[in-house]
DNA sequence: CCTCCACCGGAAAAGATGGATC
DNA sequence: GATCCATCTTTTCCGGTGGAGG
């Protein structure tokens, strides 16, 4: 290879003008549309100012609980109005948080976050380490760094539901009247299950007293208009007339989700400049939609574990050397336990491998029978693989990782000894 | 109708990991 | 370097399930 050619290739295109995009970003999952280009949310963006009011006078502002769809604008409702709140805030110290409960899955990790956002180290002389420290000692930090910097702090939790427990609400919205802060906290809570306000428990609404905010899908026109808003993340005339209007109905669909559109939307633009095409179509749009499908697909099997995908390898190996469409437990086991030899991987208890069966049929991935056979073999578990994955696809995916190679043979025979 | 089998799945304990602190 | 802490993974233990077979 030449060095100077391929220099010349790289620097040819860098400096080309693309021929799509012009303000890639406003498309970008991460962006943040300014206040007057949030469409729909007016009745939305009142109501939850409105329980917010009374921290600008320095008062306690009601928790509040944000339920929805996903894509359906929580989060930037949110974190729209906390922002409102601190600029119109005058006197008053407000402080702004936002936590995203599912990557800070833990009530630790939540505390250790939101101390670390709101400190501001020369001010306070705190120091908050990520990792390392007792619970209560992040919460000791977390109320000296409100007591020295704030009056009132806004916190949105987002994925709220993500938290296996709600101690993480019960200790924040009963700070001040367990005398631990004077600071006034106020919780907007974000979730995209309807279900878990109602499941919260007593003790919790009990103290947090939510309001509660239902965030209602968005419909086509709004789709539209979100998108329309968001066009000149492209060059003039670069998208045909009919590719927004199709990008929110593919949205509107599924279930109203703005997030999705952008995505198909800036998706459909990428595949055009694969093209070297300088408009957006119809057909790019498609494309878009069916990749991001298979995308998502591909990345769920990628992330899984190697354990997890030798007892998945174990069941489409079962699919492809036998006739039968489902699988007991026993036999999943059996393959499993065969491919681990044959991989040299290292094997887990089947009360563990029956944990990652199930947690397979929870990503969607397997669908499980439950049946009693009675005396014969009691309740057990048939699995398999969800009739709308390509076979060949999951198999591939699954027995492929850095960490081992599952040749076809060896799947092969591990299925058919299994009987 | 009643029993009883063998698997399921909850709970607790044990191990492993990674970081902070003194 | 020893100790503590939180969290994740895995194992061990065991009571519950519910229909086939008596």
């Amino acid at each position: 290879m030449e060095k100077d050619g391929s220099q010349d290739i790289a620097a040819e295109i860098f400096a080309q003008e693309d021929p799509i995009f012009r303000n890639k970003s406003l498309v970008e999952v991460e962006h943040v549309p300014s206040p007057e280009r949030i469409v729909g949310r007016d009745d939305e963006i009142r109501a939850l100012s409105t329980e917010l009011r009374s921290a600008v006078n320095g008062d306690s502002p009601e928790n509040v609980i944000l339920y929805g769809e996903t894509g359906t604008g929580k989060s930037l409702v949110a974190k729209h109005v906390a922002k409102a709140a601190k600029s119109n805030a005058g006197d008053v110290r407000i402080g702004t948080v936002y936590v995203d409960c599912s990557t800070d899955d833990t009530e630790t990790q939540a505390i250790s976050s939101i101390a670390r956002t709101l400190n501001d180290e020369a001010v306070t002389d705190i120091r908050v380490p990520e990792t390392g420290l007792a619970k209560a000692a992040y919460y000791t930090r977390l109320y000296a760094i409100l007591d020295q910097q704030y009056d009132v702090v806004i916190t949105i939790l987002d994925e709220a539901d993500m938290h296996p427990d709600d101690q993480i609400l019960m200790s924040l919205s009963r700070a001040v009247e367990t005398g631990k802060t004077d600071c006034r906290i106020g919780l907007i809570a974000i979730s995209n299950k309807v279900r878990w306000a109602e499941d919260l428990n007593d003790r919790v609404k009990s103290s947090l007293q939510p309001r509660e905010l239902n965030f209602h899908s968005y419909d086509a026109n709004q789709l539209r208009a979100i998108l329309s808003h968001r066009r000149d993340a492209f060059r003039e005339g670069v998208l045909s007339d009919d590719v927004i209007p199709l990008c929110a109905a593919y949205a509107a669909q599924d279930h109203g989700d703005a997030r999705q559109a952008i995505d198909v939307l800036r998706n459909a633009g990428m595949l055009a400049q694969r093209d070297g095409s300088d408009v957006v179509t119809r057909d790019h749009v498609e494309d878009a939609k069916m990749e991001a499908e298979k995308d998502r697909f591909r990345d769920l099997i990628g992330g899984l574990t190697v354990q997890k995908k030798l007892v998945l390898s174990a069941v489409t190996a079962l699919h492809k050397g036998t006739d039968d469409d489902e699988f007991s437990m026993a036999q999943i086991i059996e393959t499993y336990t065969k491919l681990c030899e044959a991989t040299g991987t290292s094997t887990r208890s089947d009360r563990r491998v029956r944990d990652f069966v199930r947690r397979l049929a929870f990503l969607d991935i397997l669908e499980l029978r439950k049946q009693n056979l009675g005396r014969a073999g009691g309740i057990t578990i048939y699995a398999r693989l969800q009739p709308d994955h390509d076979l060949d696809i999951v198999h591939q995916t699954a027995m492929d990782d850095e960490q081992f190679v599952v040749t076809d043979s060896e799947a092969e025979n591990a299925s058919l000894d299994s009987f």
